[in-house]
DNA sequence: AAGTGTGCCAACCGCAGAGAC
DNA sequence: GGTCTCTGCGGTTGGCACACT
């Protein structure tokens, strides 16, 4: 015999996240913390499976995400680990923190595979090594992915979309308008959403005195919420620990030498 | 102004491995 | 040891927003 079943499949809400949905689930993993998702959807009241409730964290309200344009540094650092570890987009995110896997896989898909099949024609008249052929689940190969991502991010190549976090930023507000408005949306399963808004937007003022590890930034036109979520340590130092150095790092630093450290500014994973 | 096409992102689906019972 | 669930992952898609005709 194993474990009850994750939930039933019966009453269960799809589809897009509502704010308020959103101050739940950030609530309820505040007070108890990520993980045993299976009881996230009973404990809440969320009409969510938790498999939905997972997914919303990991990718979306999880402290430490960084929302927006991708810079060109990343963008070399997806091309290059692409390159060698093919589509395993949770190996990457590894190596950028700070974005998810949902995150790198889209960009790849809607911005980075386009680029690089446009680019791959100008390559031949500059008389280049070509991508790797198969550059949607390639492996390592000897492709100059330096002098590739360099032509990726010169002048003329399209910009990054500038659209990205808009829909983030249409929730935020959504959000901020319903912290406003509600009657009293404060307490939701005995939590002060009020006092967690107003100590975030406390923390928020208090110069440098917050890191992105210790909370969930909301990001607002104006300014943007934190909610402190200490007891998420587990997953965000999960996600932010450096990964052991392996063949890859080795390979990054040692035989592409200093086109790598040009290429893209190894963050603090390497500290 | 209205209809159609395209791009993009958030979220879902299904599979596989790990682990609980 | 076998069965079943949980979790994580990669692929896919629904639907919104914008561009184009």
């Amino acid at each position: 015999m194993g474990r009850p079943p994750c939930c039933d499949k019966i009453g269960i809400k799809k589809g897009p996240w509502t704010p308020e949905e959103d101050i739940i689930l950030v609530s309820y993993i505040q007070e108890h913390g990520p993980g045993n998702w299976r009881s996230v959807p009973t404990n809440t009241g969320l009409m969510r499976c938790s498999k939905s409730c997972r997914l919303r964290w990991t990718n979306y309200l999880r402290p430490g995400i960084k929302r927006g344009n991708f810079t060109p540094h990343e963008e070399g650092m997806i091309i290059h680990l692409q390159a060698l570890l093919g589509n395993k987009w949770a190996a990457i995110a590894s190596y950028l923190p700070q974005r998810t896997d949902n995150d790198i896989k889209n960009y790849w898909n809607t911005h980075l595979k386009k680029k690089l099949k446009k680019l791959q024609t100008e390559l031949e008249s500059h008389n280049l090594p070509l991508p790797p052929p198969n550059f949607d689940n390639s492996s390592t190969n000897n492709y100059d992915h330096h002098q590739f991502s360099k032509l990726l991010n010169s002048p003329n190549s399209s910009s990054s979309s500038s659209l990205y976090a808009s829909s983030t930023e249409n929730i935020s507000r959504l959000l901020e308008g319903w912290m406003r408005s509600s009657p009293n949306p404060s307490r939701i399963n005995n939590i002060d959403h009020d006092e967690m808004l107003h100590e975030a937007q406390k923390n928020q003022d208090q110069d440098g005195g917050v890191s992105n590890d210790d909370v969930v930034t909301i990001p607002n036109e104006k300014s943007s919420y934190n909610i402190n979520c200490e007891s998420s340590e587990v997953v965000t130092h999960e996600k932010t620990s450096p990964p052991p150095f392996t063949y890859l790092e080795k390979w990054l630093l040692e035989e592409n030498g200093g086109q790598v450290e040009e290429l893209m500014e190894l963050p603090m994973i390497f500290t």
